[in-house]
DNA sequence: TGGGGTTAT
DNA sequence: ATAACCC
């Protein structure tokens, strides 16, 4: 999978092959896209043709894992290879594997319509997240051993900055190695390799990084994935998808126009939703150069400024928005659906095994949580997903309990949800409920605070109750709560 | 449409 | 608290 040796119509060829094998070809790729470079003169490397950082072009990679649930399926039992597979939320198959796509089954399809497609297709069931979400975490912390700065973007997708790691790779690099320097995968439109562009050249080096991580998710965690490499996230990402599965692609900045002139509506935009395509749909734009050549004006009268100029740029391939690491989740939650609840006692247990799962996470996480919301969806024909919800702080000594082994925290906290719950819901009247969801936010780490400083003496569960097991002096509560 | 996530207002 | 976006 060296760049250059694949046409694009062979590309539907590696569908064929299994991951091993596809793995083996990008290791065994010859070297072929060099146009035959000069050799440059300085022995030292090449800082000569990197005045101090004149590049602000970021290199940026978008690493997206296939058919996710399904590959974590397959690995979690093997015997599963090479059927095909779907993975079952409730009466829905959310993903398969690519021997299930041969065949007619389609993301998100009803299971009824993906058995009559296909009724060999194996089902899985995929409701309880927990072992996809802890893979996930696994391939994030991967990537992040090539670079901290690492974004998740759902379960299966991240991105890297690899602006400065392509830097320090091309400080290394010997001045005769740059005529034999050689990119990874496919590019994109098949576009010229100009290597006395350092544009070019930073883009290529990008490429490698991909592929050893690539190689990296595949031989540590046994997975295998797209990647795209661009210069900012909107280009990576739309790259990535160029050559699946298992393949990857650069796109070089001469290409960028026609990359994003290949979608066929503004809603293949990522950063243009539902909503926003419908708007845009009433406004008569429909194409990516309707909305590149739309009176900027108009538009911000319609979107608002700051919806209408961002995704204007995003039409002309523009998008400044920084790799943003995402560190520890900002909240955990547990959903359930259902067809119908419509008794308070229902919903209680219901309620009662989401908390449960969720006090399992969350103290295996070691940070706490200051809010907890409840989340519900009312039955009702049109509106489907509308969601209403109501949140709380959780008190200080409930929040003191969490992780604390055989301390019940279950009944406060059951307490404060149906709190919540009869809140948004009048349970003298008849109610119909089709989802439950409750969440956990506002995490805070453990106290670190030292003895002997003004953290020490604010901390409540350090300055008054742990020392001595009496008060020594009177917190006021406005300090203890939220 | 499921069972998650994020940020902006 | 909701609405938009992402998977």
């Amino acid at each position: 999978e060296q760049l250059g040796v694949e046409p694009a119509e062979e590309a539907g060829r590696y569908e064929e092959e299994d991951a091993a094998q596809a793995m083996e070809r990008v290791e065994a790729g010859e070297a072929d896209c060099s146009p035959g470079a000069p050799g440059p003169e300085e022995p030292g490397g090449l800082t000569w043709l990197v005045p101090e950082g004149s590049s602000s072009s970021r290199v940026i990679v978008h690493v997206d894992l296939d058919c996710f649930y399904a590959q974590v399926e397959m690995i979690s039992n093997p015997e599963l290879k090479g059927k095909p597979l779907g993975v079952q939320q409730k009466y829905l198959v959310v993903t398969c594997n690519y021997e299930a796509r041969k065949l007619g089954v389609k993301k998100l399809m009803n299971v009824r319509d993906a058995k009559e497609k296909c009724p060999q297709l194996v089902l899985v069931n995929g409701e309880d997240l927990t072992r996809y979400r802890e893979m996930s975490y696994k391939v994030t912390e991967l990537l992040e051993e090539f670079s901290p700065v690492v974004e998740r973007l759902g379960f299966d997708e991240n991105f890297v900055d690899l602006t400065e790691m392509v830097e320090k790779r091309l400080q290394q690099l010997q001045s005769d190695e740059l005529s034999a320097l050689t990119g990874s995968g496919h590019v994109y439109n098949n576009q010229y390799i100009n290597l006395h562009d350092i544009v070019h050249i930073r883009l290529l080096v990008g490429s490698q990084i991909a592929a050893e991580m690539r190689e990296a998710m595949y031989n540590q965690l046994g997975l295998t994935g797209c990647a795209g490499v661009a210069s900012n996230k909107l280009l990576a990402k739309l790259v990535s998808g160029i050559f699946k599965p298992n393949q990857q692609t650069v796109l070089l900045p001469e290409s960028s126009q026609v990359l994003i002139q290949s979608l066929s509506h503004v809603k293949e935009m990522p950063g243009i939703g539902y909503k926003t395509a419908k708007r845009l749909e009433a406004l008569g734009i429909s194409s990516v150069l309707d909305l590149q050549t739309f009176s900027p004006k108009i538009l911000e009268k319609e979107l608002g400024i700051s919806v209408a100029q961002r995704i204007q740029k995003l039409s002309f391939g523009e998008d400044n928005s920084p790799v943003t690491p995402s560190g520890p989740p900002q909240s955990f939650s547990e959903e359930d659906s259902f067809k119908k609840c419509s008794s308070e006692v229902e919903a209680k247990n219901k309620i009662e095994e989401l908390l449960a799962s969720l006090l399992n996470r969350v103290c295996q996480d070691g940070r706490k949580p200051h809010t907890i919301r409840l989340i519900i969806r009312r039955y009702s024909s049109e509106n489907h997903c509308s969601r209403e919800s109501r949140q709380c702080p959780i008190p200080s000594h409930v929040i003191q309990k969490l992780g604390t082994g055989n301390c019940d925290v279950m009944t406060p906290m059951v307490d404060i949800l149906m709190k919540l719950f009869r809140n948004m819901v009048n349970v003298k009247m008849p109610f119909h409920l089709t989802l439950l969801s409750v969440c956990l936010c506002n995490l805070k780490a453990l106290n670190t605070a030292k003895k002997g400083t003004i953290d020490y003496y604010l901390t409540p569960s350090l300055s008054t109750t742990s020392r001595s097991g009496k008060r020594s002096f009177k917190m006021k509560d406005s300090h203890m709560e939220d």
